[in-house]
DNA sequence: GTCTATAATTCGATAGAC
DNA sequence: GTCTATCGAATTATAGAC
């Protein structure tokens, strides 16, 4: 896949930013690190915040949109859990650099954008919390608070970038998904 | 428990550095807060970058102390692991914006200090591993990848301070362990 | 401990020539 | 698209009086 300049240029700038975090990456080391001058930058975003904002809610509506479709379909809880898992995983695995971006640096959107974001995520998090209701509830799922629940599904998907970002750590999606999953339903016990 | 100005001005600051990222937090923001003009920072702190570093590396040094009286008891590897999970559970509902700023902050660090807290942290990870990798060789944790169980454990502990530091959410430590390691342990399936 | 004043630097962003 | 030049604002930190 060739990478036209503007391709490139959003790459290295969010891998720069997720090295350094958003506040601590100036114009200056973008430029530096594409070889030209700090002026040049605004020949692909409008501002620094505007780099921000487009990856953070371009991921979103992906991933909400994603969500609805699961929602909508005629699966169990657990299998559109699993649904769920495996979006995590493998977007995970395609974008890390986009999912770091997502944990790390949503706190420097300004407002409103900032409390859009936080609304949106939250209807994430309501909406997988009331499938995995819906799977205790059938049974499928062992009996525990639902909401204690979902949020240790969710922690446990979300550091999965910071392995795929590791150096010599070779990657298959279909095993880590495997593991994931099997983490999720089935912890670490015998 | 009376606090004096140097507990307060700590104690105001984490949580606003925690809220706000420790770049974005200025110091005229944390001398608003404590309703003071910006040179009175410095009647407590002797630069941004050390209150910064005093937290991470006394948590750094007490997480890794525990550890090695930990490992060198004669607990079973599983026991062992407990103990690991209970420390971190319990340190992050009695300290959460410390957990959060070293999570979230730590990259703010300069060097040499970066890469001795990345160092440190590793290590600790390593350990960690080394124990739950015992576990398995003993067949009391199910037969899986090993790093990836460490990684997953981690992950999954690594969150909890954000639903501590949540609104009109009351936590019973007992019972957040109880769950927590019921996850770990077992995960959510039946 | 508190303040005013300010140094020294760095930042995001713009203007305008080529 | 690239550059030079620069603006205005914000930042950490210090000096020194009260």
């Amino acid at each position: 896949m060739k990478k036209n300049r503007k391709e490139l240029f959003f790459e290295e700038t969010l891998k720069l930013v997720v090295q350094k975090g958003f506040k601590a990456t100036t114009l200056r080391d973008i430029a530096h690190k594409l070889d030209f001058e700090v002026a040049n930058v605004y020949n692909y975003i409008d501002s620094k915040e505007s780099f921000l904002e487009g990856y953070l809610f371009n991921t979103m509506d992906e991933f909400c949109g994603y969500l609805n479709n699961i929602v909508d379909s005629s699966y169990t809880p657990v299998e559109k859990l699993k649904f769920v898992i495996s979006k995590h995983v493998q977007y995970t695995i395609a974008h890390p650099y986009i999912v770091a971006l997502f944990i790390y640096e949503w706190r420097n959107l300004k407002e409103p954008k900032l409390t859009e974001f936080k609304d949106k995520r939250q209807g994430y998090i309501d909406t997988v919390n009331t499938i995995i209701k819906a799977g205790i509830k059938d049974g499928d799922l062992r009996e525990m608070d639902d909401e204690f629940a979902t949020f240790m599904v969710m922690s446990s998907m979300r550091w999965l970038f910071s392995l795929v970002t590791k150096e010599n750590v070779t990657i298959n999606p279909i095993e880590i998904e495997k593991q994931m999953t099997d983490f999720i339903f089935k912890g670490i016990g015998k």
